[in-house]
DNA sequence: TTTTGCGGGATTTTT
DNA sequence: TCCCGCAAAA
């Protein structure tokens, strides 16, 4: 393995060797950067006799760090093991987890995700009594965010009259309140949101010397990968650390980025030149994954941009196929042709499934291809859409996991008091929170005397509540992480409350939290493991998102947005949708820095194919339910015409042509269809009741009796049960199917 | 307090 | 079309 450096290209070898000093590495798309990034790692390991543990790679998803940790590991073995590699906002946690007492927070401080972000500001609109149409907890957090990306503190930006008057012109008044707030109740929750987790770490760096000192000292040598999606807040910190040793070094290709939208700015590129002006750079330019035309075609489309550092993207592969542009007349005939397209293929080229990829702009556009896929059998995964930590049933149980380790957590709190339904609504969790405001208690000093707070029978449910998390926290000292999360999704009623759901979905969450208890059984039966708490676990994966959800069968078609494909590759690329207002997106047309990030965009798609691109378009497509004319896109006209084959529609050699016309309906569409015409309408009256009709008293009703409700007329009970101290039942009518009511608002005769 | 039906709105999103 | 938040009924 001594020769990694004779597979590598003169500026590939520079960025490996040239260890000293700052370094910023412009890399065109399938340069190698990766391999680069790598090993200049293992190149100051095994040459320059570098500990791992001074060595601080940062990367963008766990993902990338993952692999590129594994590629090091095949070289170097264990040591990679102490490399300090990771997302910024991984590793910063956990420097924020350790130093956590400088800023005033508990070192078990919970990470808000965007969901608990938005519902927090969500409920200070409401609690304000603003406008929630004007201030959508969106466009709130963006604001919020965007401002502690650059470094600006709520009192900052309620100082700061530029920001004032911002908010005064775009109606929006209150913002500063807003973020006063929504800061104010994470620190009082003991919780850190994305942004706050760079934020702070900016903080503790600016207002503790001795901590700055120790990490600038521990980290010789700092890498960033994907640079140019690096904000100002995440910038600073790497300048920072890097400034006792100055060996950073920062790779990126500014044509690839395509985060702005959430504070990334290309400027960083800039303003590394300028803080380190004894730079060295290096232009990684030539491209090893795509065929010339390929590239070519990406070429041609990113020459429409202003904004760019310069550099000449070649390759030595040959010529390669046409771009291909095909028109679809429908968004359903789109995803026709593409399932076509990839069946022939397949038998002609010898091509597997996973050597496909279909991408596209928006989620919303998966359907109509997953349908065409379905019916040639071609099997297919869409990579995003709802993580499994997104999923309500795993938030449910991490919910828990995250109060008991910290009781201050109001979003988990919120999540959690009522579920399963213990009788505890809005109104009483609103109580809490107004006494722990006025009496300047936190929130669990509220919750364990709540007798005092809140009266009667839901007094008594949250009492009961508090105690069962007392009882889990006692676990918790005791047992190891899944002990007590197996304890607390038994306990807690969250087991049986989905076993009991016998629907296919209640099924399927059932086996997700069962899933999610196995990943916490992993966790704890890992050896090297220093901590088995749930503590320790929670801040595992807090961080942790969508990726790897190990797939049994890797054969299969990928279909996702651009955004997901950065990074990856496939030997043929459909990048589907090309019309105006959707791509580029109708949001992004307004002005040229947006729609240039829109045209990155498509050059981040068309540079993920290996040897065949092709590109197409609808004349009519479904938008919000109605079918809508398209106009192709105006990227199309920016490639090269010598690089593309423009294909007319070939919807004849679809071969399952005419069953589509006679399947137009989805299966389940069609059953929704039917199911809503059957369903009679609740409030509609479907029953006269008797002449007779008197309400009944209903303590002694029982299963098995017969009753009449005056809307719903006949039934028997099937079922009754309990809800806190009120009795629901369940009756079979004859008329309208299966019913709960509650005794004491539901009207019935008992028949006898 | 919980359930349900209606109207309004709707990108992208590695953390 | 599909999902979310509110009003109104149970």
């Amino acid at each position: 393995m001594q020769d990694y450096l004779e597979t590598l290209n003169p500026p590939q070898r520079e960025g490996v060797i040239k260890t000293e000093g700052p370094t910023l590495i412009i890399a065109g798309a399938g340069s190698g950067k990766t391999r680069v990034l790598t090993f200049r790692i293992v190149h100051l390991m095994r040459e320059h006799h570098i500990d791992p543990y001074n060595i601080l790679a940062l990367t963008f998803t766990n993902k990338a760090a993952g692999e590129m940790r594994h590629r090091i590991e095949q070289v170097v073995g264990n040591e990679a093991r102490s490399l300090w590699m990771g997302t910024f906002h991984s590793v910063f946690a956990r420097i924020l987890r350790a130093e956590a007492d400088r800023l005033g927070y508990p070192n078990n401080f919970t990470i808000y995700d965007t969901d608990d972000s938005k519902t927090l500001l969500k409920q200070i609109v409401k609690e304000l009594n603003l406008d929630d149409k004007l201030y959508k907890a969106n466009v709130c957090l963006n604001r919020i965010s965007a401002a502690k990306n650059r470094l600006v503190s709520w009192q900052e930006y309620n100082r700061n009259p530029i920001y004032m008057a911002d908010d005064e012109t775009s109606q929006r008044p209150k913002m500063g309140e807003i973020y006063r707030i929504y800061a104010d109740r994470c620190f009082k929750a003991g919780a850190m949101d994305f942004d706050d987790l760079l934020f702070n770490t900016n903080v503790l760096f600016r207002d503790h010397d001795d901590i700055l000192n120790k990490y600038q000292h521990r980290f010789k040598y700092v890498l960033v990968d994907e640079f140019q999606d690096t904000n100002l807040s995440q910038y600073l910190i790497t300048r920072k650390l890097s400034a006792v040793h100055q060996n950073i070094a920062v790779v990126g290709d500014d044509a690839q980025s395509i985060y702005a939208f959430r504070g990334a700015d290309i400027q960083n590129i800039l303003n590394f030149e300028k803080d380190f002006p004894e730079l060295n750079m290096i232009k990684l330019e030539q491209n090893y994954r795509s065929s010339n035309r390929i590239v070519q075609a990406a070429n041609s489309v990113i020459k429409h941009n202003q904004n760019q550092l310069h550099k000449e993207v070649w390759t030595a592969n040959g010529e390669g196929e046409f771009v291909e542009l095909v028109k679809a007349t429908s968004d359903n005939e789109e995803g026709r042709l593409v399932a076509s397209t990839i069946f022939e293929e397949k038998a002609q080229n010898q091509l597997n499934n996973l050597d496909f990829a279909v991408l596209y702009r928006t989620n919303s556009q998966s359907r109509a291809i997953e349908e065409a896929l379905r019916r040639q059998n071609i099997k297919y995964k869409v990579v995003g859409g709802l993580s499994f930590y997104q999923r309500k049933e795993i938030k449910d149980l991490l919910a828990y996991l995250r109060f008991v380790v910290n009781t201050n957590d109001e979003q988990a709190l919120r999540r959690i008091i009522n579920l399963p339904r213990r009788g505890i609504g809005t109104g009483t969790v609103n109580k809490i929170m107004v006494a722990a405001e006025e009496h300047g208690l936190s929130l669990w000093e509220v919750l364990q005397n709540v007798g005092q707070y809140v009266g009667g029978r839901s007094g008594t449910a949250v009492a009961n509540f508090v105690v069962m998390i007392e009882r889990f926290i006692i676990d918790m000292k005791k047992k190891d992480a899944y002990e007590t999360a197996q304890e607390i999704a038994k306990v807690s009623g969250l087991l049986r409350e989905l076993y009991e759901d016998k629907t296919i979905e209640g099924l399927s969450r059932y086996e997700n939290v069962q899933e999610m208890l196995n990943a916490i059984k992993e966790f704890v039966d890992n050896p090297e493991l220093p901590d088995r708490s749930l503590a320790a676990f929670l801040q595992e994966v807090t961080l942790l998102t969508s990726q790897d959800e190990g797939d049994d069968d890797p054969d299969k078609v990928t279909l996702m947005t651009i955004h997901m494909a950065k990074g990856l590759e496939f030997k043929h690329v459909f990048v589907v949708g090309l019309e105006e207002d959707l791509f580029p997106s109708q949001m992004m047309i307004e002005s040229r820095e947006d729609l240039e990030e829109e045209r990155r965009l498509f050059y981040v798609a068309i540079t993920r194919a290996m040897t065949k691109l092709y590109l197409t378009y609808a004349l009519t497509r479904y938008r919000f339910g109605r079918l809508k004319n398209c106009e192709p896109s105006r990227f199309i006209e920016e490639i090269d015409p010598q690089v593309m084959h423009v294909n007319r529609s070939k919807s004849a050699s679809n071969p399952v042509g005419q069953t589509y016309l006679t399947q137009n309906f989805s299966r389940s569409a069609l059953e929704a269809r039917v199911a809503r015409r059957n369903a009679p309408s609740p409030n509609q009256r479907v029953h006269k009741p008797s002449p007779n009709f008197v309400a009944s008293d209903t303590s002694k009703l029982d299963e098995g009796m017969k009753v009449e409700h005056p809307k719903f007329g006949f039934g028997e009970v099937t079922k009754m049960d309990t809800l806190g101290a009120q009795k629901k039942a369940t009756v079979n009518f004859e008329k309208v199917g299966e019913k709960t009511l509650l005794l004491s608002f539901a009207k019935l005769r008992i028949l006898d």
